[in-house]
DNA sequence: CTGAAATTTTGACATGGATCAAGGAAGCTC
DNA sequence: GAGCTTCCTTGATCCATGTCAAAATTTCAG
């Protein structure tokens, strides 16, 4: 019934349309959704991240490509026994419902950002969530300094966002120039002032700090 | 347990932020979801037709203001009594599963629109989905013509499409000229050639009619 | 019917981001 | 450490869409 397979970083896990005969959870590594158009136009659609899960109960056509951004583990459940299992345990629909909800916010979020944002704005937010994810897990305190390393190229980057990558080579250079953040290298980001970084962003600077 | 409200068209229902002490299911009408960031700038992130769900298990804080779009009818249930219901009768959230699966997806899709698709796109792509819904109401042929009526303003269609309204009114007099629509007054549409639509609309020429 | 308000269209112009093009930096392979 | 290859930056230019302004049309209250 459960089974576990890895992928590459690069690899494609699932075309858009292809049959998706099982469900699997991430349990390593991080996969992104996307959608391509036929004159190659793409746009990142979602992330998967460790614990979130890939396919949904009754349905069996992919709709999205799913590549592995870094290498990935899967663990798979054959679409039968799945379907069975949540039937029978409450909690597993529950629990699918929770983060669904949460992946639908963060969806809803992101069309504001592709709506209605500058291309400053819009990188602004971008390292801006990055940072916060990385600084909950690293408990680290806002106010201060804060360093990360950008987990992707810019060409990703201008996938998430809607934009090119020299619009966002552009921007990433003018946020450095303007002392909103700092560079080591190319992917290496620091954060001098967390709440210089949000008010770039273009959201309500009174929005709670933890997502 | 349970209760009705009643919302007049234009009215909001909710403000972002604002403590959300029910869950509702919409009876009769339509009610939007949108964003505003401080300047104004606003982005409609959903749409809540007859029997989708309002608010969330777990979470009293909205999220977006919902607004009435027409009159509005809602079946409130208080949240206490309802998470009770949740946890006792499995198909309750698998039911809510779906549907929020569903809203994942449609907001997905419009990740693509907002981010990559050209002002033209998005209008064909609009006026696409509204047709296309009523259509399947109407059991309506596809192939020939199909008159609607648009159940918005100029405004509203730039608030979801993120354009401006002179931007939407200047690409539907485009698509006017050009003949893929044709216009009785200003919000009665005719489709002569769905397929001429579609083209339009940058999507997949062969991706499935019916949604 | 009449006038005011809301909505839509149209025009002129400005501009943010795309496009096209070139060159530089950083990894990798051998 | 030389030479690919991939990734990134920067410059010049263009164009789709935004902005500002005004007129036209529709709607609706009285």
């Amino acid at each position: 019934m459960k089974y576990y397979r890895e992928f590459d970083a690069g690899q494609t896990i699932v075309w858009s349309g292809d049959e998706l005969n099982f469900v699997a959870s991430v349990v390593d590594g991080i996969a992104s959704l996307s959608q391509t158009m036929e004159d190659g136009r793409r746009q990142m659609v979602g992330l998967l991240l460790p614990s979130d899960f890939l396919g949904r109960p009754g349905r069996t056509a992919a709709p999205y490509d799913v590549t592995a951004s870094t290498n990935v583990t899967l663990c798979c459940f054959r679409r039968g026994p799945f379907e069975q299992l949540m039937n029978t345990t409450p909690h597993v629909a529950q629990r699918l419902l929770e983060m669904t909800l949460d992946e639908l916010d963060a969806a809803r979020e992101w069309l504001l950002l592709l709506g209605r944002k500058t291309a400053r704005e819009k990188i602004a937010s971008l390292l801006a969530i990055i940072a916060r994810r990385k600084a909950a897990i690293a408990q680290h305190d806002h106010e201060s300094d804060f360093t990360f390393d950008l987990p992707m190229t810019r060409e990703a980057m201008a996938d998430y966002l809607g934009l090119t990558l020299e619009t966002v080579s552009r921007q990433v250079s003018a946020l450095k120039r303007d002392g909103v953040i700092k560079l080591q290298g190319k992917r290496e980001v620091t954060i001098p002032d967390f709440s210089r970084l949000l008010d770039e962003t273009g959201d309500d600077s009174d929005g709670g700090f933890l997502v």
